[in-house]
DNA sequence: TTGCATCCCAGACGTACGTATAGTTGTCCT
DNA sequence: AGGACAACTATACGTACGTCTGGGATGCAA
């Protein structure tokens, strides 16, 4: 799933106080040293590299980051990398800055989600509330992720048969009725359901639902009402 | 709740399958005839202002639409009606134009959720596709405002003390625990909990779970799992 | 072979849920 | 004064849920 991380493994609480890390990727070498120092100055950590391939590679930290990006680069350009680095599942959230951006690279990056453009020469104040802005983005983008990978890592530790019963007791049917689809008797899944909300930790049925919620979860056969 | 529309009232199923109408708002008269002669030419629906004034005193028909405006406009800004619109409570997505566009102009267009933002000169395919992604993106979120406001209107149909249990039962809250709540014995909460799932319409609990997340509704009191 | 997990079921018991019948208050509107 | 509706309760009964005890069967790995 995180692919290119060194990961701290799926399941744990990570290290939620750790300063966050800026990334830039600047090929101009006196321009990378002054946003360094920039960024050092308020007390951030900076890992820089002249190109994207050499970001892509080094090893990426899994901690709450951005990263301010240079339109213009040599090789991949800065909103190829951008479109690179969506395709691995690496979603830091992008600053752009560039010396010669027009209106369509603008808007290119900002459908894909870039947090802000700056022309140079920007303010230094600029920059860094992008920076803060984007941080920031990340943070809540890792919450809840993170929520979502603890429910993920408990639901894999359900059995096959546990994972049927779940979806189908989620999607609003009775005991029975998931007796019926599964082929069990009522009894067997009335153990497997209480399995479910164990292993779930799932204290009310509500609980339960709004698990497969953000899970995602559906069963396959369902006939909601929700009109 | 809609303020400005002509609202065809709350919990009907609108016309679902009337024409997408294109709002232009151009302050040039000749580029203003050739956008409407561009849209008519794909059968599609215009109306034409000179100016943000004269839309906002203009009555706008509740149906999927998108906003195709100038920058630079006579009295409010292109800018400043996207975000006057916003105040408003219109949520017409919006693609911008402009002859004389830069790029801070661009990324605050686009933070605040416009569609596109085109240069002149562009062409008509770029304007089009732009029309089309627009209208469906309205389409889509009408449908899903459209599902609210049906069970928003259903929810109001409840009593207050029938809301009061509906918000505890999607809590996770046993009868006896709501009834110790609100003061009241367990057969009234069980009675009131039958009325609430015959006028929400839900055909079990889950049901009825799944409505108070798409309503955004919490219970005071929760104490909730989900970590 | 032993151990363990998964899958499956029966009987039994206590609790929770849902609804019907039948009532008492009180308020607001006509 | 009468009607409609909200709020509230009791008794009663049938159904659904949840868990316990106590099994059976497979299959896989140590």
């Amino acid at each position: 799933m995180t692919g290119r991380f060194d990961s701290p493994g799926e399941g744990s609480n990570a290290k939620a106080s750790t300063k966050a890390i800026v990334f830039v990727v600047e090929d101009d070498i006196s321009m990378r040293r002054s946003l360094t120092n920039l960024f050092h100055s308020v007390g951030m950590d900076v890992i820089a590299f002249g190109s994207a391939r050499e970001m892509l590679q080094s090893t990426i930290p899994d901690v709450i980051s951005c990263l301010v990006l240079d339109v213009r680069l040599p090789g991949l350009s800065g909103l190829d990398y951008q479109t690179e680095l969506a395709r691995l599942n690496i979603h830091m959230p992008i600053i752009f800055i560039t010396g010669h951006g027009d209106i369509p690279m603008t808007v290119r990056a900002m459908k894909e989600g870039a947090v802000d453009f700056l022309s140079k020469p920007f303010r230094d104040q600029e920059l860094l509330d992008a920076v803060v802005a984007a941080t920031e983005r990340d943070r809540k983008r890792r919450d809840a992720q993170q929520i979502v990978a603890n429910l993920q890592s408990r639901f894999e530790t359900l059995s096959p048969r546990e994972q049927g019963v779940m979806k189908l007791v989620a999607a609003g049917l009775m005991n029975k009725q998931v007796a019926a689809e599964l082929g069990l008797a009522e009894i067997t899944v009335k153990i497997y359901r209480g399995h479910v909300m164990k292993k779930m930790r799932a204290r009310s049925l509500a609980d339960l639902i709004r698990m497969t919620e953000t899970l995602g979860i559906r069963a396959n056969r369902p006939e909601q009402t929700q009109v």
